[in-house]
RNA sequence: GGAGAGGUGGCUGAGCGGUUGAAAGCACCAGUCUUGAAAACUGGCGAGGGUGUGAGCCCUCCGAGAGUUCGAAUCUCUCCCUCUCCGCCA
C-alpha cells in the first residue's frame, strides 16, 4: 500500500526530483492503470477527514460531560438534564460514525488495489519489450545432434509422467519418479545449502496454507484472488509463494533497528491457479499448478534496501552460475513489473528446448509497500517506528531449474549429465540414463 | 472433538462500570555521580489518527467484532488464538 499522506504532501522524491503526486501519476500511467484513481483517493480522504473532525468533536464533548456527571453524582446532585443531552450526542455521534466507517472502507478498498510507486531507475515501458537487459552469463550450449525438450527427455527416461497426473489430479500437474524425483530433491537441497551456508540466510520452514489477512499483507489479495487456490468454506489459501508466510512472519511486529537486515530462505511448494494463462505454456513442467521454489526474503533498513536487493539478486544468480547455466538479467519496466514492486530484476535461463530465455527468478524490492500493508516496522534509535523494506526473489524456482538442467545437459542418446555441483546430493550419480 | 484457564504497552504483570492510556518491574533514552564503564539516584519513555507554523490540543486503541450503558480494559454475545487435562491421530 502506498501512503495517502505522501500524495497529499507531494514532497519531492530524491532521485526523481519531482513531487510524489506527479511521480505517482506517471507510474500509474506506465503500469497501465487509471490515473484518475489518485484523485478519487484524495477525494475520499478529504471526506474522511471532514467526518473525523465532526465525530471527534462530538466525542470530546461527550467526554467532558461524562466528567460533569461524575462530579454531580459524587456531590449527590441531580444529573438527569445532562444525561438527556448525552443521549442525544451519543446518538448523533453513532450515526456519523457509521458514515465514517463507510467512507473509510471505500478509501481502504481503493488503496488496497493501487500499485506501488516505481523506483526512479525503473525503465518506463508498457510491456516486456521495454525490459532492459543488464547482464548475460555464459553462452548458448551447442549440440551436434537434434535436441529434445524436457518433456521428451523426461518421459523417455521414465522420470517424468504427466499422463498419470492428469488422471489423478488434472491438467498442469505432474509426477517425478526415480532419478527425476531425486534430481528435484538434489536441486532444492543444493540451493538451500548454498544460501544458508554461503550467503548467510536463515532457513525457515513455513505453513503451506495461510489466512486471508496474510494474503492481503503481501498483496496477493484483493486484486489477485483468482490466481490463488482457496480452501473451500474457509479463509485459507494455499501459498502461491513462500513470500507470503515468510514476509508475514513479522506482520504487526516492531523490530529492533539492530536486527536489520534479516535474511530468510524457504524451500516450499507453491500453488497457483494460473487462471489468466489458459492455453499458455501448456506443455511440460513450465507452468504448473504446483511447483517447488526456494525463496529468498529480506527485511531491510530503508537506507540500504537497494544494496540488499542487488545482493539478493546476485545470490540467486550464483545458483545458475554454479549449475553452469546460461542466463541473463533483465530489469523490468514499469508495465511488466508486479504491482507491489518498486524495482524488479528477472533472471532468465536459456532453455534449448524452447530456443529462448525464460524467467526462472524474479527479485523485487517492495520498499515499504508490503510493510505498510502487513504493518512490519522497526524502531530507529530514539525515534518513532518506521516501516521496513521487504525484498524477495526466487533462488530459484526448482521446477524450472529442473527443466533447464534436463535440456542443457542432455546427450545425444537422451541421457542427462548430472552437473558437478549436484552429484554430492545424488550419491555421486554422474548421469541419468535409461 | 470434550473440560477448564487465559489473551492488557518492546517484555513481565496489576486493574475487573466513571479523573485508568492504564500500577509495578524489566528493557530503552537523557541527566547526576565516575578517568571511563557498571552500579546507584533523578527524569523521560506505547501506537494510530485529526488539528495547528509551533509548543500544544483533541480522538481512538487493553486478542477481533457486535451489544448493554450517559459512560466499558472492566458486564453480555460471537469469533480467533494460547496454555493444561481427556479423547483421537502422523
Amino acid at each position: 500500500m502506498i501512503d495517502i499522506k505522501k500524495i497529499e504532501k507531494n514532497e519531492v522524491i530524491p532521485g526523481w526530483e519531482k513531487g510524489y503526486k506527479e511521480v505517482y501519476r506517471s507510474c500509474l500511467a506506465n503500469r497501465g492503470e487509471d490515473v484518475a484513481l489518485v484523485d478519487r483517493a484524495l477525494e475520499y480522504n478529504q471526506k474522511r477527514k471532514e467526518i473525523v473532525q465532526f465525530v471527534e468533536a462530538t466525542k470530546s464533548e461527550q467526554n467532558k460531560m461524562s466528567q460533569e456527571i461524575v462530579k454531580l453524582k459524587k456531590a449527590g446532585e441531580d444529573a438527569s438534564g445532562i444525561l438527556k443531552e448525552m443521549q442525544k450526542l451519543s446518538a448523533q455521534g453513532k450515526e456519523k460514525g457509521k458514515e465514517l466507517e463507510g467512507v473509510e472502507s471505500e478509501l481502504n478498498n481503493l488503496m488496497q488495489t493501487l500499485p506501488n510507486i516505481c523506483h526512479f531507475e525503473t525503465p518506463m515501458g508498457a510491456s516486456e519489450a521495454q525490459n532492459v537487459e543488464k547482464k548475460v552469463f555464459g553462452e548458448k550450449p551447442s549440440f551436434d545432434f537434434k535436441i529434445k525438450d524436457h518433456v521428451d527427455l523426461g518421459e523417455n527416461l521414465g522420470i517424468l509422467d504427466f499422463e498419470t497426473a492428469g488422471k489423478v489430479t488434472g491438467a498442469r500437474f505432474s509426477y517425478l519418479k526415480g532419478k527425476g524425483a531425486l534430481l528435484e530433491r538434489a536441486l532444492t537441497q543444493f540451493m538451500l545449502n548454498m544460501h544458508t551456508i554461503d550467503h548467510a540466510y536463515e532457513e525457515i520452514s513455513t505453513p503451506f496454507i495461510v489466512n486471508a489477512t496474510s494474503m492481503y499483507g503481501t498483496g496477493q489479495l484483493p486484486k489477485f484472488k483468482d490466481d490463488a487456490f482457496q480452501v473451500s468454506d474457509t479463509d485459507f489459501f494455499l501459498i502461491p509463494t513462500a513470500e507470503v508466510p515468510v514476509t508475514n512472519y513479522y506482520a504487526k511486529e516492531i523490530l529492533a533497528e539492530e536486527d536489520l537486515p534479516k535474511y530468510f530462505v524457504a524451500g516450499t511448494p507453491c500453488f497457483r491457479s494460473e487462471a489468466g494463462s489458459y492455453g499458455k505454456d501448456t506443455r511440460g513442467l513450465f507452468r504448473q499448478h504446483q511447483f517447488i521454489k526456494v525463496e529468498l526474503m529480506k527485511f531491510a533498513h530503508p537506507d540500504n534496501s537497494y544494496e540488499e536487493h542487488e545482493k539478493l539478486t546476485q545470490n540467486a544468480e550464483k545458483v545458475l552460475e554454479a549449475l553452469g547455466l546460461h542466463y541473463r538479467r533483465m530489469e523490468l519496466c514499469t508495465g511488466d513489473m508486479g504491482y507491489g514492486a518498486a524495482k524488479c530484476f528477472d533472471l532468465e535461463v536459456w532453455l534449448p528446448g524452447q530456443d529462448q530465455f525464460r524467467e526462472i527468478s524474479s527479485c523485487s524490492n517492495f520498499e515499504d509497500f508490503q510493510a505498510r500493508r502487513a504493518n512490519i516496522r522497526f524502531r530507529p534509535k530514539g525515534g518513532k517506528p518506521q516501516f521496513v523494506h521487504t525484498i524477495n526473489g526466487s533462488g530459484l524456482a526448482v521446477g524450472r531449474t529442473l527443466i533447464a538442467v534436463l535440456e542443457n545437459y542432455q546427450n545425444k542418446d537422451g541421457s542427462i549429465e548430472v552437473p558437478e555441483v549436484l552429484r554430492p546430493y545424488m550419491a555421486g550419480l554422474k548421469s541419468i540414463t535409461l
